[in-house]
DNA sequence: TCAATAGTTTAGAATTATTATAATGTAGAT
DNA sequence: ATCTACATTATAATAATTCTAAACTATTGA
């Protein structure tokens, strides 16, 4: 979704009801410049801190599956402790920050389309994606 | 570790007590010709048929973490929701079959060297690896 | 306009994976 | 054989997520 998409309108047409914790949670997540990748705490803390009445964790959870689903939203796994999600769908790679546990695209330009030799026989590649683990490079003095 | 080593020696060697729950989990782990990918819940199920005693769900997990720590295994995340391991710490890249749930590796010949254009300032690679999700390519009937 | 209805939200309970606790057991040293 | 530090274990605790069922609400169409 873009920013200052009309939400409702938005909602309606892909068969979800525009109730306003779900208009909330669109304006939050995809009203901003850049890609977001959140945890659902993450996501949690800025619903409660952008609006008055609180959203139920249980919708929170109900609403980003429902976007997933609907292809707004995609699942990244980058820690088998907990769930990563990305405001950008499209096939693309990361950056992960093990420091701040962050996040971060990487564009087209940053690594050459990955060429895959192997073939498994009667299965086709669904995606291929590349993580980047980056940490900071201070030494403990030597 | 190498299949058929002497494990007792082995974990002597890494200052892990050589008890017969370790013993027993090397063997389940390393006797075997090619890389050992699985789940906590694999292990455990190998572990209680393989063996005459039952090894507590608590030892496992210990025991997992120890050699982890030890460098003897690495974790690996595809799935935000389990741990997968591997017995394979080298860097390397797998295909997941999103149908079995299955990690095979890549070998070095599978994909070329990844060149990855960006730095992020401040921050040093600590790993890049590519995963290939996979699924079964039959077509529903058109 | 205003019920009827299907879809939605919610609090709280349930489930699952994992980690912590503390009592018991044991490998290796003396 | 005894000691002691380290390991194992059952069980309880925690954390993330999903389920449940009751209350609520957006939309429809009488
Ligand atoms: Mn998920
Ligand atoms: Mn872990
Ligand atoms: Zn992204
Ligand atoms: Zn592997």
């Amino acid at each position: 979704m873009s920013k200052n998409c009309n939400f409702i309108e938005k909602l309606r047409e892909v068969g979800l009801r525009p109730t306003k914790q779900r208009v909330k949670m669109c304006e939050v997540l995809y009203n901003r410049e850049k890609t977001f990748h959140f945890t659902i705490n993450d996501l949690v803390k800025l619903l409660s801190e952008k609006m008055n009445q609180k959203i139920s964790l249980a919708t929170v959870y109900n609403t980003v599956h429902a976007f997933e689903k609907k292809g707004y939203l995609k699942e990244i796994s980058i820690d088998s402790h907990k769930s990563y999600f990305d405001t950008n769908t499209s096939a693309h790679h990361h950056f992960f920050d093990e420091d701040t546990h962050e996040l971060i695209d990487c564009d087209e330009s940053d690594i050459d389309k990955i060429n895959i030799r192997k073939n498994i026989t009667g299965k086709k590649i669904n995606s291929v994606e590349v993580l980047v683990r980056v940490a900071s490079d201070n030494q403990t003095q030597k």
